[in-house]
DNA sequence: ACCTGAACACCGTTCAAGT
DNA sequence: ACCTGAACACCGTTCAAGT
């Protein structure tokens, strides 16, 4: 109906900056640079204004990242859960999950602490996973702590990814490790990363054994 | 044999720092404020010198918490494995494990990119738990993946005891989630800590899991 | 060899001043 | 309402100078 909002005269000033396209340009910096380059000043510089002027819309570097965090979250898949069963459903959402934050492991220690009332989209997604496990008859009491128990173990899988490829390495102290070290020389030779094996082999574990024990027919 | 080192006549001027001194205040000052409160010059100020002395034993932070981080592992308890069996043995090593290190949550990412060869103490619990899986005849090629899956669990489980206990509330958006809103309520009557709660059956079903599909006898 | 004090190149954040 | 520029209180780290 209103022709415009109520303005003095002159060119209606509009605002350079807002959420949408502030998160959007930290997130190509960090896509290009990674994430010690997100700096209040240098993401400012990209956008051409002062670092004062993020200020004005964001109100701590905290939140921004909250604000980053809300927009990678929509890059994991849910939609397997409409589709296939239980437990093929949640090992395809866990998979994808891990994947999207291997990307942006500064971001976890974010989501971890982050009440869920302040993403809505993190808590769409428990919705669609509660919703299933409870029509998979999971007992109620037992839904949360499976959803809790599997997001540590793939924020923690997550987190290994940034591991070096030779971490495991001992070197001179080969002597004093004998089992250890032939185990690594073991998972080497399957030609198999040993962060993606590792990941696969819990995952599975997990699923099984959180559907088994949680089953209300136990 | 020799009396002492070469040295010019007048007193011996001993240094005041040292690896082990510097390690134990910056742990103390950690217990006592926080990792936040860990700074180079708070650290140094407690130590009664100045910032840029402790830089003629220690050659970066990174390096410090790595120092941390060794001394820390040394609380953790993997003395289970030489009395109990295996399954309640990783099943108590990791409960040990994650309570450490819900107390030490900075030093996380700290060690999940941190060579073994640089911990040695780190790559002795290593060893301790890979003869351990190997003598209850898990198959080679599954020993490191079945380590790196538990640690993995359990660094994510330590994380999620930072969350705070209203982490859940879903406040005004319970209408659009009545599976999750509800399951939280349900998780709660058991009076039951989330994160422990989740922990307990996590580790429950990794261990079970990880056991019976990494056996040889499958 | 080991310590001090000053300095450097950054951080995140605040705030008076402009339009 | 929104931006600039200067400033503040920190960081980790370096380095010449002293003993």
């Amino acid at each position: 109906m209103s022709e415009a909002a109520p303005r003095r005269a002159g060119r209606p000033r509009k605002a350079i900056l807002d959420r949408e396209r502030i998160t959007l340009h930290a997130l190509e910096l960090v896509s290009v640079d990674g994430y010690e380059a997100l700096t209040m000043q240098r993401l400012a510089k990209s956008l051409g204004v002062a670092a004062s002027a993020l200020y004005n819309h964001v109100s701590s570097k905290q939140d921004l990242l909250q604000w980053i965090q809300e927009l990678v979250m929509t890059e994991v898949d849910t939609s397997v859960f409409d589709r296939e069963p239980l437990s093929e459903a949640l090992i395809q959402w866990a998979t994808s999950y891990r994947d999207v934050f291997a990307q942006h492991i500064p971001l976890i220690p974010v989501i971890a602490v982050l009440p869920v009332s302040d993403s809505p989209r993190t808590l769409n997604m428990y919705e669609r996973v509660a919703q299933s496990l409870r029509t998979a008859e999971l007992r109620d009491e037992a839904i949360v702590p499976t959803i809790v128990a599997l997001e540590s173990f793939i924020f923690g899988s997550a987190m290994d990814t940034a591991a070096p490829h030779d971490i495991f390495e001992t070197r001179n102290h080969k002597d004093a490790t004998p089992n250890f070290t032939q185990a690594v020389s073991d998972q080497r030779a399957t030609g198999l990363n040993t962060s993606d094996d590792s990941f696969q082999r819990g995952l599975y574990a997990l699923v099984a054994g959180l559907l088994a024990t949680g089953s209300k027919n136990e």
